[in-house]
RNA sequence: CGGGGCGUGGCGCAGCCCGGUAGCGCGUCUGCUUUGGGAGCAGAAAGUCGGAGGUUCAAAUCCUCUCGCCCCGACCA
């Protein structure tokens, strides 16, 4: 293909608007460009980069035994009421009438769909099991679009869905799942994590994410190294390291306007490990008071699955439920829903004393907070011990790039797709549903391959295998060698851009290295006298000198060989 | 939805506090020179200063409202 033929708008500055990595380069190298916040123009280079990623995907999606359907992306209200999500979702979903005054949404997602489709259509035992994936466009209207192609309001999914008849037929397309997903991920060149994730709007017994780990994302995800327990920190466990206890009796000590863990710290010259957080919450059923250590940070979302939808309380909200000004809560002789973190359960602390201006030390949840209930409410940090080993856990800031779900009878019971077993009994379809986000794994790969100069892309995801770079177009002899290049690589079937623009040299050095592709031949006047080109690889920088009758061979090697 | 920032030629920005001629760099177009890492010189085109209202003799600049984009948080199949 010929530069000169192409729409590659590439610029020199970062654009205004970017700020990860990955968004800066998109935009510079010509690969996209955005219309509105959260939606986004792929340009011949951008396409030409998702299309790999999509045939990887079909690839390894048709080897589980994958077949290919396309939904409508516009779905009627019906199937969503009947789920219950028609209402569950709220503001998310594009919601529109048709001329009939119909309710329709936009789907962002394809449960719905896919079960209807079951329902309709599978009878038997015998008609399972099946697996259907589709790579289609998906709409939400999402709260903050953000990080260029991270997060946008309409994208493309690969979003498969498994039918069968129990528990163990779904666990064996799970793992077939997780096994596809690994290798998709492996050929598009992705340092990723598989670990254990919550079930979300998407409901269901069990679920892992695949995590890229970049600076850009927007997950966390704790990790041992020892024993391998990966987990999201929305539901990671952790055990936080036992402070050093005082045999404090319990006593109050006056603390004026000393209301938070870091001020009555240094106030008490004590570690921020000895104290007890105590926090109201507003749930749907009253105020419950949460207590973590002083030196964890409250996991609302673990909290969540214990009191449901909540809110941090007001500060005259604090008055009102407890009597006491806020920051000088302790969870002494309440008569509210306490749950506490179970690092609690042991030891003896400092907290509140439930009157303004005093603390209390020698609190202990034996004596003080008996009736609280204990769970694993705080999040996950470095250095807190494996809850499966013990041993120190790590942090990493990723990108979730893909999900699986065992999603069960949530979507097959209301939708009535059952089939009939052998014994002629009426049995609901055991599902499982399964994400990859083929954008973001494009950033992912931006985000993990890049210098200062541009992209470095994989050579499983570039828009081209190779760039030839004749360095001046006027000299027959250099065009000559380029586009004979370019013919037979092409020939062989390699995807191959010639820089065939009347640029100097030095802008079409940048703009190669700028649009990132693994492997250039750059074809010069001086090297092609001695019957030179120069071979160079994008990854290493590495130049090398080769005879042009070596060249094509030398390059097909080189590709395969990385293919 | 809460907090913050920003909207000025195609792109990146200055000007705004302290009202009075719209400016810089890059890009684009023409010509000449140059030609292995984003060239030089000369010339040119291109802007309702996001929008609406107001204050004023006069508004990019001050006031009010509004729209858009980005960041933090909430939210997130």
């Amino acid at each position: 293909m010929r530069h000169s033929h192409l729409f590659i708008p590439t610029l020199k500055e970062d654009p205004a608007e970017a700020e990860a990595i990955s968004h800066k380069l998109m935009v510079r190298a010509g690969y996209v460009r955005q219309i509105a916040a959260g939606l986004y123009i792929y340009l011949p280079l951008g396409r030409r980069v998702l299309h790999k990623i999509n045939q990887i995907i079909r690839e390894e999606m048709n080897a589980i035994g994958g077949q290919e359907v396309t939904m409508p992306v516009l779905n009627p209200a019906e199937v969503w009421q009947q789920t219950g999500r028609w209402d569950a979702v709220g503001e998310e979903m594009f919601r529109l009438k048709d001329r009939g005054g119909r309710d329709m949404c936009l789907a962002m997602t394809h449960e719905e769909t896919m079960t209807w489709l079951a329902a309709h259509d599978i009878r038997s035992y015998r008609d399972l099991p099946q697996t259907w994936y589709q790579i289609q466009t998906k709409l939400r209207d999402e709260a903050r679009p953000k990080s260029g192609v991270l997060r946008t309001r309409e994208f493309t999914m690969k979003d498969s869905y498994s039918f069968d008849r129990d528990e163990d037929g779904l666990d064996k397309s799970y793992q077939c799942h997780l096994d596809a997903y690994k290798k998709i991920y492996e050929r598009c060149g992705l340092k990723f994590y598989v670990v254990q994730s919550e079930t979300g709007m998407m409901g269901g017994s069990g679920a892992h994410e695949f995590m890229a780990p970049s600076s850009a994302g927007e997950d966390v995800v704790a990790l041992c190294d020892s024993c391998g327990y990966a987990a999201n920190v929305e539901l990671a466990l952790s055990v936080p390291k036992t402070p050093t206890f005082s045999g404090w009796t319990y006593e109050e000590i006056a603390t004026p306007e000393k209301r938070t863990i870091e001020e009555v710290t240094r106030f008490l010259k004590l570690t921020p490990d000895l104290f007890i957080k105590s926090i109201l919450l507003m749930a749907d059923h009253g105020p419950v008071l949460a207590l973590v250590r002083g030196d964890q940070t409250l996991h609302e979302k673990k909290l969540a699955k214990f009191i449901g939808q909540h809110r941090t309380a007001e500060k005259d909200e604090v008055k009102k439920a407890l009597g006491v000004p806020a920051g000088f809560i302790g969870p002494m002789g309440h008569k509210i829903r306490i749950i506490a973190d179970r690092s609690l359960q042991e030891g003896s602390y400092v907290a509140g004393a439930n009157k303004e201006g005093y603390h209390v030390r020698g609190v202990t949840s034996k004596e003080h907070f008996k009736n609280a209930e204990f769970a694993d409410i705080h999040t996950a940090e470095a250095g807190d011990g494996c809850a499966e080993c013990g041993k120190p856990l790590r942090t990493e800031r990723v990108i979730e790039i893909g999900n699986i779900f065992k999603l069960g009878t949530k979507y097959s019971a209301p939708l009535k797709a059952q089939y009939l077993d052998e014994s002629g009994a009426e049995k609901p379809i055991v599902m499982g549903s399964y994400g990859i986000g083929p954008a973001r794994i494009a950033a992912a790969a931006i985000e993990q391959g890049n210098d200062e100069n541009g992209i470095i892309w994989p050579l499983s995801l570039a828009p081209y295998d190779l760039l030839i770079l004749p360095v001046n177009v006027k000299d027959p002899a250099t065009m000559e060698t380029a586009e004979g290049f370019t013919t037979a690589l092409e020939k062989k079937g390699f995807a191959v851009l010639i820089d065939d623009r009347e640029e100097r040299a030095g802008i079409k050095f940048k703009d190669a290295d700028l649009i990132g592709i693994p492997y250039r031949i750059v074809v010069g006047e001086k090297n092609l006298k001695d019957g030179m080109v120069e071979f160079k690889d994008r990854r290493s920088g590495s130049v090398e000198k080769i005879a042009v009758a070596d060249a094509i061979h030398t390059v097909e090697q080189r590709l395969v060989m990385e293919a």
